[in-house]
DNA sequence: GATTCTTATTAAACCAGTTTAATAAATACT
DNA sequence: AGTATTTATTAAACTGGTTTAATAAGAATC
């Protein structure tokens, strides 16, 4: 769990005993290619941690998918959305590769939290990550063309675009599969 | 600060000693309409809570002005994109009604979260509802059409309508006025 | 109360996306 | 390898916005 550790260290001061404190709460799982995580109208009780793998984050509305995130390498997810209020999902989680995670159920996290004030920073820290990412994003969605958001994802993650087909990059930009071709043409005959 | 105790206690239990300990950090200001809580360049130390009145936190660039947000009374706000990343700020947060708030500055928040774990904890659910906030204002973006996103604001801030000039809602909604005007004449046509 | 300034609407031309459908290319399956 | 399925591109018609500019209505100022 050197990864995991290593990823909460890089938010705040977590001493040894704390750390291993926190660190016994989580199991490891896997999940193969086309499972899924979550689905609408489940309950979501785990936080995520990605050791290998990649997963797809979305909803799927009047027959309309939308993905609104991919997670893979050193991200923290779950449906935060859902997670956070205790309510029902409307989301799909599926695992687009084989993926290996380290899980931990909400009432541990809060007996880590309870028990250690440094995990609790940790916490609220990584949460004003999610909240700066999440800003960005809607800065985008605001203030970028649709080519320009492209464009953005080419260079931030390119990884993504050997990982992940087309149709769901469209799906993530908020674009159909032809709108996205469209643009690629477009800059292509530049 | 009846009114900023009673908000604060609506996320989590706070003792009295550790309120009473937290609230002496607050400061009351007042801004007359028109006049600047922050401008780009400036460093956002401050966070706050309003009272009383209506602020609008938007960006201006290449001449275009984009409303991010419109806070009224009982808002907790700051630019916290700039003052979680200590970076110079890139938005104006403008009264644009006479306005009175409770500020705290970080290195205070820092000792009142140092002091007093329960507040810590406040910290991150507060971070926690900005983020189902931002959550679901990412999905409207995304999934709503400009129209649908007029009459869910129409059904959520009604007041917003009478305070606010309809070229700034126009700005908040990712439209022009023009854009706007059009919307507002379709729906009224039924 | 008349003038000036700001805000909201309308019209016309335009554009970046959509939908639908056909086709081409790539991948998976037996 | 040959067939079936999935994924990506292209074309054509359409749509909901944009820009620019003119006009109208409302509010502030002298």
């Amino acid at each position: 769990m050197e990864d995991l550790k290593k990823t909460i260290r890089s938010f705040t001061d977590v001493s040894d005993t704390d750390m291993e404190f926190g660190l016994q709460f989580f199991k490891m799982k896997t999940f193969k290619k086309g499972t899924f995580l979550l689905k609408p109208g489940q309950y979501i009780d785990d936080f995520y941690f990605m050791k290998t793998g990649c997963v797809s984050y979305y909803t799927i509305e009047g027959g309309v998918t939308r993905v609104m995130e991919f997670f893979n390498e050193g991200y923290f997810f779950t449906d935060l959305y859902a997670y956070i209020q205790e309510i029902p999902s409307e989301c799909y989680i599926e695992a687009i590769e084989d993926s290996t995670v380290y899980t931990i159920s909400k009432a541990d996290q809060l007996k880590v939290f309870d028990y250690s004030h440094q995990l609790e920073r940790f916490g609220r820290l990584s949460m004003q990550r999610t909240f700066v990412i999440n800003f960005q994003r809607i800065n985008q969605l605001r203030n970028l063309s649709n080519q320009e958001r492209y464009l953005q994802l080419l260079e931030k993650r390119p990884t993504l675009f050997q990982r992940v087909p087309q149709y769901l990059i469209a799906s993530y930009l908020g674009l159909t599969p032809v709108g996205l071709s469209k643009i690629r043409k477009r800059l292509s005959q530049k």
